[in-house]
RNA sequence: GGCCUGGUGGCAGAGUGGUCAUGCAGCGGCCUGCAAAGCCGUGAACGCCGGUUCGAUUCCGACCCAGGCCUCCA
């Protein structure tokens, strides 16, 4: 099966082939670690998480990198503002990035770079740009020269003159020309710096990329990934310092950006202050719920995010996960995924497309009748959900979410439900509901079963 | 202002030049002490105006609307 993807470059979808089927690379832009991420943030990771998994299945070599940002001009003013060194604040935001992405079943990078254990690269990097003339010294400063990088601007398709034109930025006066971008610049002695054939200084805010891919993967990596809102400049300065770099070879073959998470239409972003923090959004939904969410829509579309699409997700987990519980007597396990859902993901990442697979089977594994159906329509569900990261819990984990730390605790509704059971049994059905109501005050919904009465925690 | 996306049924959201998305919600029925879950059945859509076509939601053009980038941003 030939796995499609659209390439930002191109501006269309293309086949993917690796450059080197023994060594394939991915690159997604990670976090600058200066404050908690928000549920926007998470996008990307989730996508191209299932991205990685899906190209691990086709390339066994792949190498998958997610970098930590920890260097930059906001951690310096958090560490100042709060009174410690940046690494206290670095190393608190990177540990919560990892905890929240965890809860979200997001995977671990093969690799997760630092910035900060890139300074050689990096200055080894901005020292080839002088020397090849596309890069300048100024006053401390290490500057990229847009004018010698001829494709300029491709990525993004924008002009320099266009930028120039419409530009809101202050030129500063160390600039040849406006469009140039700071590759190193020079720290106060407060700040964070370290020594350099310019003076004792700092990276500017995109060469770290293109330095960790490079210690990483060399000059040309498969994929990179990231936020549409980082096509430019971010991405478009990353293409121009390694490609001038590396003698003009191409610095990333496919290019691939995800949409905006949107809040009431408008992009969620910090600079807005329309955010919604992931511990936050975590401590009243169900993970996996906020999962389904970020997958529910095609990751290059905008996605409004709203308490009714997630509470939608959990009603649809509700049903995948009731019928594997109605599946729970037969065995099976994660195996190769099922054809309609890969079809799914190789063209372009289509998780909508997936997950309309994934109700397709779950309709059919409801409707099966023999034992070798149901095991082998359970094991495509099951198998077709690792695909996506969803459906790996324990069904009855999925339904008693949060009783414990929450509400009665599962023993007292176990209690509650064994004296309805009473009740009904000795026909006193008054009481009986009476005890079924009073559990639904408390989100709790009871089912009867042939084998006796079960309980959930009920969709709101 | 420049560049770029997108507008699909009650909601979410794929997709396609010519019977079907899918999920959630709704409605009718079966089942149930009553519910829930499940099953069966069911209505409902392609922003607007033109063009191409035997036929357009799908292709082309204009228009309207929404959003993104141009400044930190996933």
């Amino acid at each position: 099966m030939s796995l499609n993807l659209f390439n930002s470059l191109s501006r269309r979808v293309e086949r993917f082939e690796p450059q080197h089927q023994d060594r394939v690379s991915m690159y997604v832009c990670g976090p600058t670690v200066y404050n908690y991420v928000h549920i926007g943030n998470a996008r990307g990771p989730v996508v191209f998480g299932v991205l990685a998994r899906l190209l691990r299945r086709h390339y066994p070599a792949l190498v998958y990198a997610r970098n930590i940002t920890d260097v930059d001009d906001k951690i310096n003013q958090a560490a100042i503002d709060q009174h410690v060194p940046i690494s206290a604040i670095t190393g608190k935001f990177t540990e919560a990035y990892r905890t929240h992405m965890a809860a979200l079943g997001v995977d671990l990078p093969d690799l997760e770079p630092h910035a900060t254990a890139h300074i050689p690269q990096i200055i080894a990097m901005c020292e080839r740009l002088i020397e090849t003339g596309h890069a300048y010294a100024a006053e401390g400063h290490v500057l990229f020269a847009v004018d010698t990088y001829r494709d300029y601007g491709q990525l993004s398709r924008r002009s320099t003159d266009e930028m120039l034109a419409g530009a809101r930025v202050e030129v500063a006066p160390y600039k040849r020309s406006a469009g140039d971008f700071v590759l190193w610049k020079p720290s106060t002695p407060e700040l964070p710096g370290w020594d350099s054939p310019w003076g004792r200084g700092r990276p500017g805010w995109h060469i770290e990329c293109s330095a960790m891919c490079e210690a990483a993967f060399g000059d040309t990596i498969d994929i990179h990934c990231g936020g549409i809102d980082l096509q430019f400049p971010h991405h478009e300065n990353e293409i121009a310092q390694s490609v001038c770099a590396h003698g003009g070879k191409p610095f990333a073959r496919f290019w691939l950006h995800n949409g905006m998470l949107n809040m009431d239409g408008r992009k969620m972003s910090k600079s807005l202050g329309n955010i919604f923090r992931i511990d936050e959004v975590l401590a009243h939904h169900p993970a996996e719920a906020l999962r389904l969410a970020l997958m529910s829509a095609h990751y290059r579309q905008p996605l409004d995010w709203t308490d009714g699409l997630i509470e939608q997700c959990v009603r649809t987990l509700d049903r995948f996960y009731g019928t594997l519980r109605d599946l729970a007597d037969v065995d099976a396990t994660v195996g190769s995924i099922p054809a309609s859902v890969e079809s799914a993901l190789c063209d372009d990442l289509n998780t909508p497309q997936a997950l309309a697979a994934l109700s397709a089977i779950a309709a059919e594994a409801r409707k099966a009748a023999n034992t070798a159906d149901r095991s082998r329509l359970k094991a495509a569900l099951l198998s077709g959900g690792f695909a996506l990261g969803l459906l790996q819990q324990n069904p009855a984990e999925w339904f008693a979410r949060g009783t414990e730390s929450g509400g009665l605790g599962a023993a007292s509704i176990d209690a509650l439900v064994a004296e309805r059971q009473n009740a009904k049994q000795a026909r006193d059905f008054a009481r009986a509901d009476a005890i079924r109501k009073q559990l639904a005050e408390q989100g709790i919904e009871i089912e009867d079963t042939p084998q006796g009465p079960r309980w959930k925690v009920a969709a709101k």
